[in-house]
DNA sequence: ACGATTGTTGACACCGTTATCAACAACTAT
DNA sequence: ATAGTTGTTGATAACGGTGTCAACAATCGT
């Protein structure tokens, strides 16, 4: 079962192992009857190049790692999903890992992980790339990353969506439909894409001269439980919000619950959306309106962006674009569990 | 930003490559002062084996894929974390790939999956671990793999739970909770685990001297619209059954979901149950009362056998339980979707 | 004291590819 | 015709490890 090598081509067609390297690289200067020699010594053979071999000698090993800390699996399936189709037709590896984000070694965590299987370059999911000392390290030993999320001060190509700019629209969604008291759960506070929601939020009230009443405003953590937690703060006051935005789908689906199990009925006494247009978000009834966040699409192009880049890197051109942010918008997605107020 | 090699220690401490590879490997007959030697200068000099040399020599990439078929976020993502947790521990990385059951040339497409990667066996987990071709074809490629999964004709190492049991247990509690016309939405009929869960319902009725109801147990595939598709058609009969037990949690989502848009309220109108407890289960309202599949242990387990045969492998050792199955037992886990019917 | 076994070590080839560079052929420009 | 390009090719040496085998040292049995 041994399989077919370089060599055994070459004898094949008569020429030497580099000439058949050269054909295989689509490198220029190869008389084209000797091309065409090769390649069908090549078919003939079903020889196919044997990947250890390519990345022990040019040094890379053709893989890329995506770096997650499982926030909600249907966001980062969806990711996941775009990444891996990008690398399929690149023909690179995904590694999968799950990190941390408490961790407090999580940089050196990284750095062996990088040694240990010297993946060509990471792409960064949220919370993960929002780790400042994670950032440097990266920077430091000139390891390729890209973040996906949105752009921070510290460096690095990232790509991510409007966070600031969805926020807005939906808030201004809310109040066409005549909504005067909007409750507003925020984010993580340790990562960034919250403060931007935030800042569209409090844009668009402003904006209409609606004075923000702030015991409307409360601190969540982008996951369910705290969507809950925030919704039994938010329905205990009175007056009640008569409507409950959540800076994420996960959170919103979270209040969805809440608001139920307390008998109440959404849309009807209580409307409720979020942000992302995750999966579940139309498994429950009823379906929520969100902003739909491109995910499948923005993993495919972070990682097609990565992979651009380290090809670049590799012919010697100049890394353009090193601080490149691509920044895509979300999509207004009207569904059941928002309703005009009576007027 | 060189990093240190076998050369650079074996220069260090004196020895020869070989030796500090000996060391490395921690082979036997090696002088225990040789030894200590170049373990300092291995601490001193920070050397990290290089993978890529590794895999070549030894032609193990150290690598293995998981291939999926995406059946539901979160089902997937908890058997990757298990799957990622023995990696990690084990030194091995894994490889994800999104494949499609339905396409014609999947055994194609897997067997040259395995010739650009190197992969070191597989993890297949349902639907793709029932096609046939695909197990035929990794069959007489002596290609390494574990199936998740129920036991089914063909060969190879399996790991699963006992559906049977399962959909037993969880017949026998609705029955004990007084429901005397209880619904059944079946699995994908191409797939094994469908069966097995269509026994363990139908034993029960009959341990009970029940009789079977056929018009009450439709068609299923495993997916939340084929759930709500399914209680269309059952919610429509007269008389409506009062309890829907599906195959899978996913499409126990959907009933509720349809149940629920039809103004029906679970659990006082009608109970709902499902199989897998996947993260939605306990996200919607109400949470549904289910069979858990310890799927993080699953497949955790299923990595950590499937690197130990590798291992046996490696070392010349007979391939020990070949055609071994591990099966786990599901365990109930009572929520609000299921109710006691008033006698 | 002797040959036989076992333990310890290193020189060297090898895994399958790419990189370097020199050799030579085939063109240009003078 | 001559020198100077440019195009095409192959020997040979990497890349960073492991496997083979022979050499030699240490231990054993008699």
């Amino acid at each position: 079962m041994k399989s077919i090598t370089i060599n055994d081509v070459a004898k094949h067609a008569g020429v030497s192992k580099k000439t058949v390297s050269r054909v295989i690289n689509q490198e220029a200067n190869v008389r084209s009857e000797t091309r065409n020699k090769v390649q069908e010594s090549i078919k003939l053979l079903g020889f196919k190049r044997n990947p250890l071999g390519m990345a022990l000698a040019r040094n890379r090993s053709f893989f890329i790692a995506l770096l997650s800390d499982n926030p909600s699996p249907g966001y980062l399936m969806n990711l996941q999903k775009g990444i891996l189709q990008s690398c399929t037709e690149q023909q690179m590896g995904l590694f999968v890992y799950d990190c941390s984000y408490r961790s407090q070694s999580l940089a050196k965590e990284i750095e062996e992980l990088v040694e240990n299987t010297l993946v060509d370059g990471l792409i960064l999911t949220p919370p993960i790339c929002d780790k400042i000392e994670l950032l440097q390290m990266l920077d430091a030993n000139n390891i390729n990353y890209i973040k996906i999320g949105p752009k921070n001060v510290k460096s690095g190509e990232c790509i991510g969506f409007n966070g600031t700019q969805s926020s807005y629209d939906m808030t201004n969604y809310l109040m066409k439909l005549g909504h005067k008291d909007i409750a507003f759960i925020l984010g993580h506070p340790d990562q960034d894409s919250s403060r931007r929601s935030e800042m569209g939020f409090r844009k668009a009230l402003s904006e209409a001269n609606r004075e923000i009443n702030e015991s409307h405003i409360v601190q969540g953590f982008y996951t369910y439980q705290s969507g809950i937690d925030a919704a039994t703060v938010l329905l205990n006051q009175t007056p009640r919000p008569t409507a409950i935005f959540a800076a994420n789908d996960e959170m919103a689906v979270g209040v969805l619950y809440k608001v139920q199990s307390l008998g109440l009925r959404v849309p009807d006494d209580i409307s409720i959306c979020g942000i992302d247009d995750i999966s579940i978000s139309t498994k429950v009834w009823p379906h929520i309106t969100t902003m739909r966040q491109p995910l499948v699409t923005i993993g495919y192009q972070a990682a097609s962006m990565l992979i651009e880049r380290l090809k670049t890197k590799d012919s010697g051109l100049p890394a353009k674009g090193q601080d490149d942010a691509r920044i895509t918008d979300g999509e207004l997605v009207i569904r059941d569990s928002t309703k005009k107020q009576p007027s």
